[in-house]
RNA sequence: GCACCCGUAGCUCAGCGGAUUAGAGCACUAGUCUUCGGAACUAGGUGUCACAGGUUCGAAUCCUGUCGGGUGUACCA
């Protein structure tokens, strides 16, 4: 077809002297044609002729091996036999179908999940993970390499606010689980706003105290944040091992403290920086029309996320040649990243910076109202999610009798599509019988169209690779479009990173094959046919596993 | 106040630079099949695409305004 779409271009140039960029869409079922082509009314204008005139005109000058339609208001439709659509495919086909060069030679990376480690992993840190996993794989899948790392909360001021909270509470530090370090955490959290709403203030003294203690190396601080990180990290990587994900780093807001503190000095010298009159340092960002400057530095003296930040900017930029930075967080901190990225552009860093962000969770509130989930309202956790999810999958397939791991497969991959129906910018909300669904746009709906074909394949094994003589393909035109679809698809979404456009198009691709089966038996079919099926049956398998890969969605043995 | 995001079917949501009769899933109803794996397939929609203007041969899509919801707005992360 790029072959047709430059000869079009070259018909277009020739009788109008411009040019037009040339697309082709797929055509409604009712409609006769397979491409259909809508030049003719972007013509229109600069061509002063009427659409149909110019379709007719165009259609002309075009290579006979199509027939052309004009429909409608003047869009050209195109009609492709199945055997050239097979045969297309067959040309287009590698070993790495689907995938492209384009970013070979440049480094991206993606931070996800930044964990906050002073609480259990919640419903919250589900998005950072499945969305910061799909921006690897899709920009992997278009040749970057990609740098993966957990930008850990390990530092900051949830460290003073937990050590406070502990040594209230008078609990062993050999005893204490992450579930009990969450709930001092959201105590304290509590008891500090009421604090600040009397006008006291001291335990909000107390935290920034531990804090300072810390990054002065204090022998306690030291040992308690050790052990608070143990205990966090454990549970982490518990989760993240369930979910499937990893990150190649995990180089926390601690590790970069002193790389950030280092900056902020250096650019106050500079002059680029200023010190406020408390001692905080704060970095004006007027010329990029942002009125309120970035606090790199508090008035203690202490860090806060932006000076960690900015020093794992550089050492992402500078010591990992980063030519693309992917930050998968939450739409709350669109504008702190705005600031950020303007501070590093007034530093003269020089990269890609994209905030990969996404729409909140949230869940229906007692009033029936839809509302934000948050610790206070009482919060869903990952691992009790992951409970329940493998709770119904085997209640729902107690025929199966699953493997522990596919259990697991099938549970997180029901969560993680549910998580890519929608644009990542629309806000989910948590229904656990929607999210848990088997039916329907769902992972498991794609999964299991994977391991029928898997069967299928494996059943009639002996005629993979036979010859399909002439065989005409006329029932395989909807698979064969589709499949076509796929490399360009791949390559359009590495820009914005849009996942969901990836699980829409993986429920298609299985919705098409679940209909092909209907009107196309396979194993009874005469042997030159049946081999035909079956090279298309192979390609089809391949294509939604590696678009369900990209999702981080893994498939099971059997279901 | 200002900035950003959003408003599409009963519900949850697609609709990528404007284009053929605005789609999918769920739910509901009725069918199909002696099932290569039926968790399937087929059929069934009277939607002021929030509202009002504008641009255009053509607007859910672009522009302006209004209303409604959400998020953010320096010592939290």
């Amino acid at each position: 077809m790029d072959s047709l779409k430059a000869k079009i271009s070259e018909v277009i140039k020739k009788l109008y002297g411009v040019e037009v960029p040339v697309e082709f869409a797929p055509v409604p079922a009712e409609i006769e044609g397979d491409y259909s082509c809508n030049v003719a009314m972007r013509l229109a204008k600069a061509a002063g002729k009427a659409p149909r005139d110019i379709a007719a005109e165009i259609i002309a000058e075009l290579p006979t091996d199509y027939e052309y339609t004009v429909a409608g208001p003047g869009f050209i439709n195109i009609a492709v036999s199945g055997k050239a659509l097979a045969g297309q495919l067959s040309a287009a086909w590698t070993d790495d179908y689907g995938y492209n060069q384009s970013g070979a030679g440049k480094t991206a990376v993606s931070e996800f999940p930044s964990t906050n480690m002073a609480k259990p992993y919640s419903v919250g840190h589900l998005r950072p993970g499945t969305q910061g996993w799909a921006a690897k794989r899709i920009l992997e899948a278009n040749g970057w390499k990609v740098i993966t790392d957990n930008h850990l909360g390990d530092a900051g001021t949830p460290f003073g606010i937990w050590a406070t909270g502990f040594k209230r509470s008078g609990k062993s530090i050999d005893e204490v689980t992450i579930y009990d370090l969450g709930e001092i955490y959201i105590q304290m959290k509590a008891d500090m706003k009421a604090e600040e709403a009397a006008g006291e203030h001291a335990l909000a003294d107390s935290a920034q105290d531990w804090l300072l203690k810390l990054e002065a190396g204090d022998a306690e601080a030291t040992e308690l944040s050790e052990r608070f990180n143990k205990i966090s990290l454990d549970h982490i990587h518990g989760v993240m091992k369930r979910m499937n994900l990893s990150t190649d780093y995990e180089l926390g807001e601690s590790f970069f403290v002193e790389r950030g503190k280092a900056l902020v000095q250096k650019y106050l010298d500079e002059g680029v920086f200023v010190k406020n009159e408390d001692g905080s340092v704060i970095c004006p960002l007027d010329e990029f029309g942002i009125e309120v400057p970035m606090l790199v530095l508090k008035s203690n003296g202490a860090a806060l996320y932006a000076t960690t930040d900015l020093g794992c900017l550089d050492y992402r930029l500078h010591e990992w040649k980063a030519d693309r930075l992917i930050y998968a967080v939450g739409a709350e901190q669109k504008f702190y990243f705005e600031q950020l990225f303007a501070v590093a552009k007034k530093l003269g860093w020089n990269a890609e910076m994209q905030h990969v962000w996404f729409g909140t969770i949230d869940q229906v509130g007692p009033d029936g109202k839809r509302e934000k989930m948050s610790s206070r309202k009482g919060v869903v956790l990952l691992e009790a999610m992951l409970d329940d999810a493998e709770k119904r999958v085997r209640e729902n397939f107690a025929e199966a009798e699953l493997a522990d791991e596919d259990v697991r497969r099938i549970a997180t991959g029901a969560i993680k599509y549910s998580d890519f129906i929608a644009d990542r910018k629309t806000g989910i909300l948590y229904d656990p019988d929607k999210i848990f669904a088997l039916t329907g746009q769902s992972g498991p709906f794609c999964q299991y169209a994977c391991v029928r074909m898997r069967r299928i394949l494996e059943k009639n094994a002996d005629f993979a690779g036979a010859d399909f003589g002439d065989y005409d393909f006329a029932a395989e035109k909807g698979v064969l479009q589709k499949l076509l679809e796929f490399p360009a698809l791949v390559a359009g979404v590495a820009e914005n990173l849009e996942a969901h456009r990836i699980a829409g198009y993986c429920f298609e691709l299985a919705q098409e094959m679940n209909r092909y089966y209907e009107n196309a038996p396979i194993s009874t079919a005469e042997p030159a046919t049946k081999a035909a099926r079956l090279w298309l049956v192979a390609r089809a398998a391949t294509v939604l596993e590696r678009g369900l890969d990209l999702l981080g969605i893994e498939i099971p043995e059997k279901m």
